[in-house]
DNA sequence: GTGAAAGCGCTAACAA
DNA sequence: TTGTTAGCGCTTTCAC
């Protein structure tokens, strides 16, 4: 009844080898005639036996875990990213410890320190804002990190982020080809620079082309607040001819009060969005977006942690991934302007724009 | 120049006393004077130290970290139910180690085996699919764990599932209670016991109330096969009045073939989804939903193996969560009959129906 | 190619 | 209350 976990004595006893040539036989680090190995694994397979990789952490000194940090876990920008991440990491034997900050500074060293504590080979890192209060605790760890998406405009390390200024571009140019002049960009926050060097890509592009500056609002992290300050647009006369939403959560605040108020998209107003999930191709009108490369994020991510833990003394990379504009129908020219060639696409597939 | 990751030991020498010592000071295991307590903290805090949750665990015999599986880490259902274990977890002092297996019952067993390589505490699992083929090597591992979401008929340890009966019922009888009696229960497969016990549910409360059985349609997992299998459904005289989709990838499906038809909600027909997304709300019309109480669910989760940790032999428990109809626009009755009632609740808030 | 033995960082048992 | 010592399961010398 005493079913107690088997170690690698147990295996070694059972095969009639030693310790050490069963450790061998798993992880591979010295050559083992075939015979015994075959008894080895026989004898493991029996009593059921694994490595106890907390244990041969200890004693290698070399860990086989990583440590995955992000602000939500409920928002599907950090979970897709996650996956991409868990996904490439797996493939070279790495698991994954995940913890989330909630967004909060100091929840957020905290979560880092409990990561830390695992001593993990090297951490990914979706800071909770622009500043890294944990810098310190970080360097003194020396352990491996790279940041992605929120990346601090001196920060000098590994960096993985979309590349916003083209991004901005994009759907500037959008928007400015289908004619619209009155368009408001709407934000969560603009505390995060990525959201503040989209708008100022965005705003370039339109002085560029002699157009007015857009209008700018933030919203807030609420429904609430969110749709409190929209409703200044709503009127008739104030309403603007196209949103530009630079976030997820500010894509749905403007499709919810643009609900509330029963103004039609694309025929009153066109909404353009960013970041691109199933659902905004399966809700009425599909919509136009932004598409972030979460899966090559992730994959990047992965690729200069484990470049960096190999050598740690390789010179920091920062990888700015291109977007892509997603056409799908909640954009149109202006009402009033030549007809909609939304219609054209209508029945039409995905319509991908390459960055 | 050589910042070697300070162990015990360095911190027991700055302090002036024995290693000993210096773990009961962070652990609590043993009581320490104050004076000697803060010496140690303070000659820890200078150098940085951080106890090594491997070694301490390795040494132990306890640890301070869960495994978490689930099928994907994409989908927003699983992803919120880890926010909601990592949160509950976290508040105990674990931490989660996170993997998903795809899908898939091999990848499945493996990505469950790396996990039990970390000798966890326990483990949550969202099983791929109702059986339990890894099943063996849980039990050979002696290790607790709990179900969610997916559970095994006959299956006789700690669980946590949606009342899926009690959903279906809900499900059904306010589609009837609107006047539908052509309705298409949309599933994405019929391999998952609760979706089949949604099924039944739903057919169960038509036939007590004197309708037909509704249809049943089967999307498969990819959006094209969705939208092909559906298209039977579109043709003006076979049109349902109804569809109930029983997952978010079936309420998807649903809606991205409505769209491509030109068919309104609720206009031409009613669409109730499964799971509450906050897209859901924001789309044009807000959807009508089954909401399932995902945190709760997590939050059971934690609570039933934290339990089964500090008592192998409790009795097991099943927790079945009561699921929650949320009213928004897009159900109303079938065109022709008495006005639409959805105009009545268009500027409400959510108007919540408890189970 | 294999075995014996030391030791990774920590905690638990035993002394003092 | 504190120090000393042994040892968790593993990998890595160092012999042979």
């Amino acid at each position: 009844m005493s079913q107690s976990v088997p170690s690698i004595k147990d295996v070694a006893r059972l095969a009639g080898v030693s310790a050490g040539t069963v450790s061998n036989v798993f992880s591979g680090n010295r050559p083992v005639t075939p015979e015994l190995a075959a008894k080895v694994r026989e004898a493991a397979q029996r009593i059921g036996y694994q490595p106890d990789r907390a244990a041969s952490q200890l004693r290698a000194g070399k860990a086989r875990v990583i440590g995955v940090l992000v602000p939500e876990l409920t928002n599907p920008f950090f979970t897709s990213l996650i996956a991409a991440i868990e996904a490439a990491a797996a493939e070279d034997g790495f698991d994954i410890l995940v913890a989330s900050s909630g967004g909060y500074a100091e929840s957020e060293a905290a979560r880092l320190a409990t990561l830390l504590a695992w001593k993990p080979a090297g951490v990914v890192i979706v800071p909770s804002g622009d500043e890294l209060p944990f810098r310190a605790a970080l360097d003194r760890a020396n352990v491996p990190f790279v940041l992605v998406d929120r990346v601090p405009e001196d920060f000098d390390g590994d960096a993985v982020q979309a590349d916003n200024e083209e991004a901005g571009r994009q759907a500037a140019r959008h928007l400015i080809e289908l004619g619209h002049r009155e368009v408001v960009v709407v934000a969560s926050s603009l505390k995060l620079r990525n959201i503040r060097e989209r708008c100022a890509s965005i705003e370039k592009t339109f002085l560029a082309q002699g157009r007015r500056a857009p209008a700018l609002i933030e919203l807030g992290f609420s429904f609430e607040t969110a749709t409190e300050r929209l409703a200044i647009f709503m009127r008739q006369d104030e309403r603007p001819t196209a949103f530009l939403a630079l976030t997820n959560f500010a894509t749905l605040g403007v499709l919810a009060t643009l609900q509330k108020w029963d103004i039609e998209v694309p025929d009153d107003v066109s909404v353009l969005g960013f970041d691109d999930y199933s659902w905004m191709q399966a809700v009425s009108p599909p919509l136009t977006a932004i598409r972030q490369p979460l899966e090559e994020m992730g994959r990047q991510a992965w690729r200069l942690l484990s470049r960096r833990i190999a050598d740690r003394a390789a010179a920091p990379m920062q990888a700015r991934l291109a977007c892509r504009l997603v056409r799908r129908r909640s954009t149109a020219p202006p009402s009033g302007e030549k007809g909609s060639p939304a219609d054209a696409t209508r029945e039409a597939p995905d319509e991908v724009s390459r960055a």
